[in-house]
DNA sequence: CAAATAACAGACCAACTGGTTTGTTCGTTT
DNA sequence: AAACGAACAAACCAGTTGGTCTGTTATTTG
């Protein structure tokens, strides 16, 4: 352990923090446990992050963002028919969940529903992280316009912005309920919404 | 204030406590602030309550639960056909939501997502809550099959848990977003998606 | 190679927090 | 009217928590 790696230890720090603020939300996560779990101390916290809530920021950009680009931003461009392919993806993505999102939920979002009306710091990282996300989705609207799937009045940004919270909404009931298997369900009517976006038949 | 009144000083903690807890969180809730805002010490505090959570318990059966029954679930018995019905309450219902609930968001939804993988006590009240809702919504849509509004393949139960889960998620994005117009957009997106209800025509 | 600095370890601390204890007063019962 | 329990007031407490401070060691720089 006389080795020294400060890249890897800011990293651990992170991992750590990011596992505990999904478990326990932000004002729940103890920078104490962090610590524990990193089998690190304090001096090096306080050396990599200014404070708790600095930290929390900083687990924002650099694991909450790359998880959400990787999750659900990227498997977004093969996507040419949303209203056939993006059922297919909500599918093969609902199968490849580790557990602790189906207990803990979208960290994106618990960190959101906690912190927004609390401090302004997150509220506005959170809104950026989010319009990205929209903007991702309004992309993949505005090119199946071209290719004809889909209506060429639909509000891209409002359908996407749609989209989300509907998906964020399924996912916060689950966590009341417990029961990952509604999942199915869910995503059968969000297919069934998708399917209003089609050009009218003549 | 030397006259008594029990049941007004607990009412007053309840209502203090749900105030507290809708701003910021139930972790966030200090039970010194309730005390100070009541103008009660904490002798009054222990005595009507066993502990912080169990005075939360109580702030869920006795203020949440009775608010999104006159709110949510009462104005549904005026509903006949839901496509129709479903989008104007929600107009209505949107016009005359105080400025606490486009801060903070759904006291109950909040609640759940803070609380509902931490504490089972809370999840399984949430979950009886929740459920309630759903079967208010069931009611309304078997009620329209019968009356030839919608489809009789519907699943009542799972539109109903879906629609619930698209107006938490929505109600979520605001918090984010702050721009409370955004409520107009989406509730035309939920207008869109309860046509899909309808019989087919012939 | 020496000096400066980055990267920590670990003891320490003040403020906070939920909860307890003791005592007092009001209201009701007998 | 005496007794008794419910309804508080208020001081007190122990554990927790984020954060600081000082010291030490590895690493880079001149």
């Amino acid at each position: 352990m006389t080795a020294r790696n400060p890249q890897q230890t800011r990293e651990r720090l992170l991992q750590t923090a990011f596992q505990e603020i999904h478990a326990h939300g932000f004002q729940g996560m103890r920078v104490d446990e962090v610590l524990r779990r990193s089998g690190l101390q304090k001096g090096a916290f306080y050396h990599h992050f200014g404070s708790k809530t600095e930290l929390a920021y900083a687990v924002l950009e650099e694991q909450i963002k790359p998880l959400l680009k990787s999750v659900w931003i990227e498997p977004l461009a093969d996507i040419n028919d949303p209203v056939r392919d993006l059922p297919k993806m909500l599918e093969s993505l609902g199968s490849r969940i580790p557990d602790s999102m189906h207990k803990h939920g979208c960290p994106l979002n618990n960190l959101a529903q906690e912190m927004a009306a609390q401090d302004d710091g997150f509220r506005q990282r959170i809104s950026v992280i989010f319009e990205s996300w929209i903007n991702a989705f309004a992309v993949v609207f505005e090119q199946a316009k071209k290719g004809g799937y889909i209506r060429n009045n639909v509000d891209s940004l409002a359908v996407s912005r749609f989209l989300i919270a509907l998906l964020e909404g399924c996912i916060g009931i689950f966590k009341v309920e417990q029961s990952p298997k509604q999942w199915a369900a869910c995503h059968s009517e969000i297919a069934v919404y998708l399917t209003t976006l089609r050009p009218v038949e003549n």
